[in-house]
DNA sequence: AAAATATTGATATAAAAATATCGATATGAT
DNA sequence: ATCATATCGATATTTTTATATCAATATTTT
């Protein structure tokens, strides 16, 4: 069994899912800031900028391991090489996805991907309309031949935009392509073995918010 | 100032953030179960379809003032028209979207919303090649009609899809027509009066957070 | 060179969220 | 009718996250 201080230690050098969240925040932030041709940054301007208090800034940067100057801040160029490698952004995330529909095609056309070091090499479709056409120039293959071009293509991310009804099927063609995350777009709440990762992405939760939130303020 | 007594009060009995943004999943798969024929749905029912512990559940259901029998669970029904009081998705979030490019048209034809009581009555886009047109049968304006359109319509949330270089300026749009609540889902961290609520939709941030996951699970 | 000051980062505290424990109770079994 | 059991919900505990405090230090000012 773990000692207190084994468990002390673990927790306090695992980075945690709200700062992971406010990372591509920063990244955003530090690259407009570098663009401009600044060179460093304070926890203090960081904090303006994103609307958050100064220490949550400090906590936050301390994972990516970047160590401050007293009276100067942080080095912007180096901030953002740390945030990319933090949260492998600079590696290349390849990905396949499913589900051309009004969603799917729009993640396609997203440029912002590229920032963040996410790579769509390819997309699927059953609808044989959509199949062997491209939609903002990436090809779009039948969906039966995810596991075939994965063999040969390895990708690491399955984006899935397909229905509700399909979700759960077309996950298990992504698990048994060797996917190793599933980006799941669909409102399906699926199951997949322990080794593949999810990560739900939930319009609902985001609108849920903000109805109480107005709500809240509305009537105080 | 508050007595001790008071703000424990306070904070039991307001509903958390994680708890909102667990409700639209339990209303899904409320829903689903209902349409089959269910009446009744235990804690641990519901959590296992959530991949989450039933004393979540049961936390999370118990800010909606549901009552649930032991030995029997909670009436699905009656859950879903609680859960729905709850998050405003039964009276009517009327919403303008801004920026009718991929995202933007994709949010556009999206079905979800209408489960979620989201209503976009008019889109807005400085584009002419767009204007006066629809897209997914919503009708497209010059955004410059926006304030005159919404004297008229009086929405209550902004949906922001616009490049980052004209976030801020169309926020500012949305906020003179006496919009409620921003959805942001440009990559632009916006200034905002504090009686306008702000809810940022950050891709950057799931995929940071899929990203991590699969790295530490690939070398455990 | 010394003093003043802004800023980091370590340590401590508080608040929020998740989890555990268990008594109370409605239902089904004996 | 009584007993056994599943399930809720209250209370307690632990973990995570946010916030406060302040000593250490690099820079600027005097």
């Amino acid at each position: 069994m773990d000692s207190i201080q084994t468990r002390i230690e673990r927790s306090n050098n695992m980075i945690k899912i709200p700062t992971i969240r406010r990372l591509p925040r920063y990244l955003r932030v530090l690259q407009s800031l570098s663009s401009s041709g600044r060179e460093f940054v304070s926890s203090e301007t960081l904090a303006s900028l994103l609307n958050i208090k100064p220490i949550v800034v400090r906590k936050d940067l301390a994972f990516t391991g970047i160590s401050g100057k007293p009276r100067v801040g942080y080095s912007i160029t180096h901030l953002i090489s740390l945030i990319e490698g933090t949260i492998n952004f600079k590696g290349k995330n390849t990905a396949f996805l499913a589900g051309a529909g009004n969603l799917g095609s729009a993640l396609l056309g997203y440029n912002g991907f590229a920032r963040h070091g996410l790579d769509i090499i390819a997309a699927f479709d059953v609808d044989p309309q959509k199949t062997d056409t491209t939609i903002h120039g990436k090809s779009i293959y039948p969906l039966e031949r995810m596991p075939e071009i994965a063999s040969r293509l390895n990708p690491y991310i399955g984006i899935l935009c397909v229905p509700e009804e399909s979700a759960q099927q077309v996950a298990d063609i992504m698990i048994a392509s060797g996917i190793k995350g599933i980006w799941n777009f669909s409102n399906k709440e699926l199951n997949v073995p322990p080794d593949v990762v999810l990560q739900n992405e939930d319009l609902g939760a985001g609108l849920a918010i903000l109805s109480i939130a107005i709500e809240k303020s509305s009537r105080p």
